[in-house]
DNA sequence: TGACCGCCCATAAAATACCATGCTATCCCA
DNA sequence: TGGGATAGCATGGTATTTTATGGGCGGTCA
């Protein structure tokens, strides 16, 4: 399957939680997903921060078929189906491209007025605008050390 | 998949922004992006200066792949897709080849009224010219170095 | 009955597509 | 060789469409 740029998560964006809840996703985003397949967005709570894991059907596909991969017995992979599987959630989008995160998202990512979308390619995250700029201080430092470390890219690579 | 110097971006302009913020691409440079592919030009703030490194979508791609080979789950990884695919921007093309900045890139690169492109072979930077200016007396004198150790090049190395 | 959910429509602002103009450099033919 | 036609390009303005956001209404389930 042939991924392009055209089908990746770039940018941030901010937008305006209203009072039933509703949430727009930017445009671009909307684009990005296969809406037509399947109209909705897989939202998991990360593990590690306080905000949401989120992609279209083939980013929550490739996720479970790796899972899948493990040996069927494995504690691990039990773990990770529970984990996973067990705490994603599936919300559909209106037709102005809209979701309703369920309240125990956003009470995870600490959610109220307004919410941060950051892209991150093959998914994206959902976040408090105040809680995300906390940490990109960090994360510029951590990604200034990481950067040089990064291989000459190949012509040809794992892009394809 | 061959890369010639056709699709390459060399030289520097500059040129206006308008009252909406709209800036012409200069037309060599639009030939060497892949516009029938994905009309599009990928910005990413330059971590350490005040300018905009940009390219087309094998820009972006490349960069992407070479970030998909680390490990899944390690910070540098994160950190990585965080300062980069969150920070990029992606601009269209209009017909005139002209693209409109947000103005959170304007800010970065501090662009008003006119804005350098620069080119770097695979990529480029846009910059404030004034600005540009400033580090190129810098740069020579360090190219002017560097190219006393430059040796001839593999006939199939890292650059096909 | 009341909270909630899926649907519909309305609107203002912003992004984008469309059309027009002057300038420059290039080409072609006398 | 020179001068007029021409094509490409940067730039300016106008019109059309998207997009984010707001609210209303009927149905459903507890």
């Amino acid at each position: 399957m042939r991924r392009g740029a055209e089908t990746l998560f770039f940018g941030s964006y901010v937008n305006k939680i209203d009072a039933k809840g509703r949430l727009a996703t930017p445009a671009l985003f909307r684009r990005a997903l296969d809406l037509e397949r399947v109209n909705a967005i897989y939202c998991i709570p990360s593990t590690e921060e306080p905000c949401l894991e989120c992609g279209g059907v083939d980013y929550i596909e490739t996720l479970m078929a790796s899972i899948a991969e493990l040996d069927p017995f494995s504690p691990e992979r039990r773990s990770l189906e529970r984990t996973i599987a067990a705490r994603t959630s599936v919300v559909s989008l209106d037709k102005e491209g809209r979701v309703v995160l369920p309240q125990a998202l956003r009470d995870h990512a600490g959610l109220n007025g307004e919410a941060m979308f950051a892209g991150l390619g093959r998914s994206f995250q959902i976040w408090n605008p105040a809680a995300f700029e906390q940490v990109t201080e960090e994360e510029a430092r951590i990604a200034g050390a990481a950067k040089l470390s990064l291989r000459n890219p190949t012509p040809n690579g794992p892009a394809s």
